[in-house]
DNA sequence: AGCACGCCGACT
DNA sequence: GTCGGCGTGCTC
């Protein structure tokens, strides 16, 4: 007899702990089983097995209680290797998550520990039989059919000969075998040769080749080659036979870096990232296991792959904050991906034009290994122009697109050149205000203003997604006066865009227009290829799009993003202005960037029209010492939601008063409401982070269930809204 | 999270 | 008298 201790499938945080099951046959760590748990057949998620020769009766009086037996067991191999084993271990201490929810994070949807998984697909192959039986004409060509082929698809026999597949699997002469759905290997031919480095580019490689060190941030300004460096270094180590891994944010917005590593590696890579469906997801994680992938290119979740012999990480825009996830566990990958380095002793290489702050701050001192690309390979830096709007406006001019910024736009129109247009804000205008009183249209779930929708004439909130006709009657003052719009999304932007140029083919890119699966490849790709003269969209469209057609790109309303209150707001806007002069002018023509801003003096706008990383890195370095921010310090943030509001502030003032330790606690603060349940949260800033960690770990495990329910712990958290 | 147990209001 | 409201507690 064995016993199995399992991790329960279960969201609560009171049950992050193992429950003891009996089983007559032994099986691995790893390896799902099926239990009845309060009456509920569950998913368990096996630690250990360990045999024992007493009885039930001795057992129940050792324990205390009786032991079930569990009712199957789901795998016949473990499905992690020991590191991710002890990566899942790992990451529950660092991210004060479950257990079950950091295993459930790291498997694909058709192996997870869940109990409505999905069956893992199956199909039918037949092989020939050496049983001799008589067989009709037409049975004996189906039959060589197959001989020819040595093993082939049931399904596909059938197709060819429907009459006769049956017959000959029930006469004996083929022999049906189900198996796993394999991934079909990608079938690109490896086309491209690596390209010659420049001086710089040769430098870097070299450097990163020859030291000893593991970690380094690789610096490098937007068009300097920082994807060449990493497909040499890639290289060297498939040389090696060992492994690769190149992380990136979003695989629907970066399709060229996909394209050039599917055309160096070819059939040895593996895509894996959001947008494929389960048994997808599941053939390419079984084609890393069985070492069939040798080069994987991924989001996030990549990071868990069940590598034998890693050589090499890459991640790519290591500052994006797509590497971080919001939903519990809130890892963050690079954490993950260093992690996993150590233990494969491998290099990790953080590549950015704009390293995180705590990235950055890291490589001065010495904990990373710097390397920087100071360059462009065609040496030209864009020209950036910077557009007061407030001049404009005083001027007369339209605040969404000002005179000198169409002036240039219809300047590229006459040669056939294509134009950028971001502005990070969807919809038509952000808010409505009553004529009245003032008041903004809220969402009657979110204490968020909703913003109009022009298309369909409603507004939408961007939080949950609630949408309403314009309300007629204004519901804070009851006038009937009607509402004045402020501010302006994309949608608007393509109207007046539209207004001015009334020639102009124009291809817009926002959550709205890309809801549907590949709709994010199909906008890029036509703009691709010249069929429209101006993309305009949200910052999705400001990473590393590279066309050579392209030689103006406006920001427009660059600066919206210091209004937030978020400590990390000139970080985020600082980048997307950088980003966006990286997407100019990266060929031949000279690409020119128009900056359309409120604070043309600001040191985020001006710092990134200059292309200069360190002079902003050194000023937003002082704000984060005055404030005491990261990565001065660290921060944990305690949410708690209820459908109550005073529950939630029950809550979050219990965990007030109990958290104590070599930290400030900032809080109770009321955030909005976010569909229906308020919001409240404590946030902890200190410089000990595991004695941080180590206060709310302890402060949980002694909480009653109503306290433990309904909060959410994010450690090192990238927004505070 | 579910599901059972438990103690007070509106019904036959 | 009982059916059922959902507060509270437990899950090997």
């Amino acid at each position: 007899m064995y016993i199995l201790e399992c991790w329960i499938e279960h969201p609560v945080r009171q049950l992050n702990q193992t429950f003891s099951y009996l089983s007559d046959e032994p099986c691995e760590q790893g390896v799902r089983v099926i239990v009845d748990f309060n009456g509920r057949k569950i998913t368990g998620f096996v630690e250990t097995c360990v045999q024992t020769g007493k009885t039930p009766e001795e057992l129940e009086q050792e324990y205390g209680y009786t032991l079930k037996y569990a009712e199957e067991i789901l795998d016949s191999e473990s499905l992690l290797t020991e590191e991710l084993h002890d990566l899942a271990h790992w990451m529950s201490r660092e991210t004060l998550s479950t257990r079950i929810s950091c295993f459930q994070a790291m498997l694909p949807a058709k192996i997870k520990p869940l109990s409505n998984r999905r069956e893992i697909v199956r199909e039918q192959w037949v092989t020939l039989s050496d049983k001799e039986v008589s067989l009709t004409p037409k049975q004996l060509e189906a039959y060589q059919y197959v001989q020819n082929q040595g093993t082939m698809l049931y399904s596909v026999l059938r197709k060819q000969y429907p009459n006769q597949a049956k017959a000959l699997v029930e006469k004996g002469a083929l022999i049906l075998q189900e198996k796993e759905k394999e991934a079909a290997a990608l079938s690109i031919q490896e086309t491209s040769e690596p390209l010659a480095l420049t001086p710089e580019q040769a430098q870097v490689f070299t450097e990163i080749q020859a030291s000893r060190d593991m970690v380094f941030l690789l610096q490098g300004v937007t068009g300097s080659g920082k994807t060449e460096v990493y497909l040499q270094l890639a290289q060297e180590i498939l040389k090696q036979g060992r492994q690769v891994l190149i992380l990136v944010p979003e695989i629907s917005l970066t399709p060229q870096m996909i394209d050039r590593v599917s055309s160096r590696f070819g059939n040895t890579l593996a895509i894996y990232h959001s947008g494929l469906n389960d048994q997808e997801k599941y053939e390419q994680y079984r084609m890393v296991k069985e070492k069939k992938a040798r080069v994987v290119v991924g989001t996030r979740s990549a990071v868990f792959l069940p590598f034998h012999d890693l050589g090499l990480i890459v991640m790519d825009e290591e500052h994006d904050p797509s590497y971080k996830q919001e939903n519990q566990p809130a890892y963050h990958c690079r954490d993950i991906a260093i992690h996993r380095a150590q233990y494969h002793h491998c290099k990790i290489v953080l590549g950015s034009a704009t390293p995180s702050l705590d990235s950055y701050a890291r490589a001065i001192r010495g904990v990373y290994h710097l390397v920087t690309l100071k360059h462009r390979i065609n040496e030209t830096l864009p020209k950036v122009d910077i557009l007061s709007l407030r001049e404009c406006m005083k001027k007369g001019q339209s605040y969404i697109l000002s005179d000198p910024l169409k002036e240039k736009i219809a300047q590229r129109l006459e040669k056939h050149q294509q134009v950028i247009l971001l502005l990070n804000r969807r919809g038509y205008s952000s808010v409505l205000r009553c004529r009245e009183c003032q008041e903004p249209v809220i969402c009657p779930h979110c204490d968020i203003a909703m913003s109009y929708h022009r298309e369909e004439r409603v507004m939408k909130c961007h939080t949950c997604g609630t949408i309403l006709p314009v309300p007629r009657v204004c519901p804070e003052c009851g006038s009937t006066a009607g509402y004045t719009s402020y501010g302006f999304g994309t949608q608007r932007l393509e109207e007046t865009l539209q207004e001015a140029f009334p020639d102009a083919r124009l291809l817009r890119m926002d959550a709205d227009t890309t809801s549907r699966k590949n709709s994010h490849q199909k906008i890029l790709e036509q703009f691709g290829r010249h069929e429209a003269d101006i993309l305009l969209g949200t910052q999705m469209i400001a990473k590393g799009l590279d066309y050579p057609d392209v030689t103006l790109v406006g920001v427009l309303n660059g600066d919206d993003g210091l209004n937030r209150t978020d400590y990390r707001s000139c970080e985020t806007t600082f980048d997307l202005l950088m980003q966006a002069g990286g997407r100019s002018g990266r060929a031949e023509e000279p690409g020119e960037v128009v900056y359309q801003v409120y604070n043309t003096d600001h040191y985020a706008v001006q710092c990134a029209a200059r292309q200069d990383y360190e002079t902003f890195f050194r000023y937003e370095m002082q704000f984060r010492h005055a404030g005491q921010y990261p990565p001065y310090t660290y921060l944990i943030a305690l949410t708690f939601t209820d459908k109550n509001e005073k529950k939630a502030e029950e809550t979050a003032r219990w965990y007030d008063q109990n958290l104590q330790g070599e930290f400030r606690k900032i809080g109770v603060i009321s955030l909005n409401k976010i569909q229906d349940r308020y919001r409240k949260r404590i946030l902890l800033k200190g410089k000990d982070l595991a004695k941080m960690k180590e206060a709310v770990a302890e402060l949980l495990e002694r909480s009653e269930s109503r306290y433990t329910k309904d909060v959410r712990i994010d450690v090192n958290p990238m927004v505070l809204d």
